[in-house]
DNA sequence: TGAAATAAAGACCGTTCGGTCTATATTTGT
DNA sequence: ACAAATATAGACCGAACGGTCTTTATTTCA
């Protein structure tokens, strides 16, 4: 690893975290700077403007996130036992300290930055997949019941804790989230055979 | 009526659109001025600064969807009727064109703005509260089964609404959307007596 | 270890930012 | 209709913006 690029993962690390909190129009070189406590030279050799430090800060947050998730889901061993701890990730509020990037940045990218929300299209597709392919692997091993709809259940699983992770920033407590989770395990006990 | 409050009342109409679709930080003065028409003078001559905007802003779109929901809401004659005419507001996609006011401030001013979070905060809540009504109501009426939780429901649906609306406009089709307003009243329909 | 290659510093650039202020135009009430 | 009150235009301001470029410092590899 080349000091170049060792420079540029410090960068995207230093900056990821404060451009999902203040967003992209609202983080400006400036707050780069001192957070990487590097001049204007250290970043713009490293980066061709603003828009390349987001995009990558945002696909950082986004493998991120999904190595924890995928981790806590290999660590099931049922179904239930892989959903639910996914399902915990989202419950333990450490582990989304800045709020979901997906979240933060789709609804700043949707109107105003095609490549963007590509990418976040590109992530909730993916998060939503992973949700699926626990649900389908679990009727192959006739775990869950074949009346359980496996894309149903993705989209309305991954819309309702988006929807839970926007009111647990905004009301400043977990109550809510604590509800919306503890609902999707519920409904989901009816399908576990 | 006076001339400035007619004026200050165009203001906030032509910049809400805009500061919802483009955000607080990414909508600036001179956007402000090109889609009014006015000089900086004729906008600051009715309001003290750009937030002063943006929060009068939050709140028209706010009260403005507040009183199609209301609205549909009143026009429902049973609960089951009241839920899902305000379920079909969100699914009309024209009657949200420019994205949720409560997604979109909602995000942006988690982390940054203390007074319009608390301004989102209020709208949730009552959202939130426009959902239990609705129950309350059909379980006092013996339309619904008591088993219904209302703040649970109102929870839920809240927040898996929202999430519909960030996959709506990252994805760019109703898809999505449609299976989780079904899903609601498939749900839903489970407790009607 | 020393020369060539590369990375970072920071002065500098034009532009745009949010905001002020005075001069002019428009309402308003009589 | 006119005078007093009020609202808007737009020149102006300093600060901050994103971005460039040359100079200096640091890696890198022979």
């Amino acid at each position: 690893m080349s000091k170049a690029e060792r420079t540029r993962q410090f960068i995207i690390e230093a900056s990821a975290p404060l451009i999902n909190k203040k967003g992209m129009a609202g983080t400006s070189l400036s707050d780069i700077m001192e957070a990487t406590k590097l001049a204007k030279g250290g970043i713009y050799g490293n980066f061709e403007n603003k828009e390349e430090i987001c995009i990558e800060s945002f696909l950082y947050l986004r493998a991120q996130l999904a190595s924890k998730l995928d981790l806590a889901v290999s660590k099931g061993k049922s179904a239930r036992e892989k959903l639910f701890n996914l399902l915990d990730v989202y419950g333990n509020g450490n582990a989304m300290i800045e709020g979901c990037p997906i979240l933060n940045f789709g609804t700043e990218a949707d109107d105003t930055n095609p490549f963007m929300r590509e990418q976040v299209k590109k992530a909730i597709l993916s998060s939503q997949r992973r949700l699926s392919n626990i649900i389908e692997d679990g009727i192959q091993n006739k775990e869950l019941s074949q009346e359980i709809n496996s894309e149903h259940f993705s989209i309305n699983t991954f819309a309702i804790i988006e929807g839970g992770i926007l009111c647990r920033k905004v009301l400043g407590n977990d109550d809510q989230m604590n509800i919306i989770l503890n609902s999707i395990k519920n409904d989901f006990e009816r399908y576990v055979l």
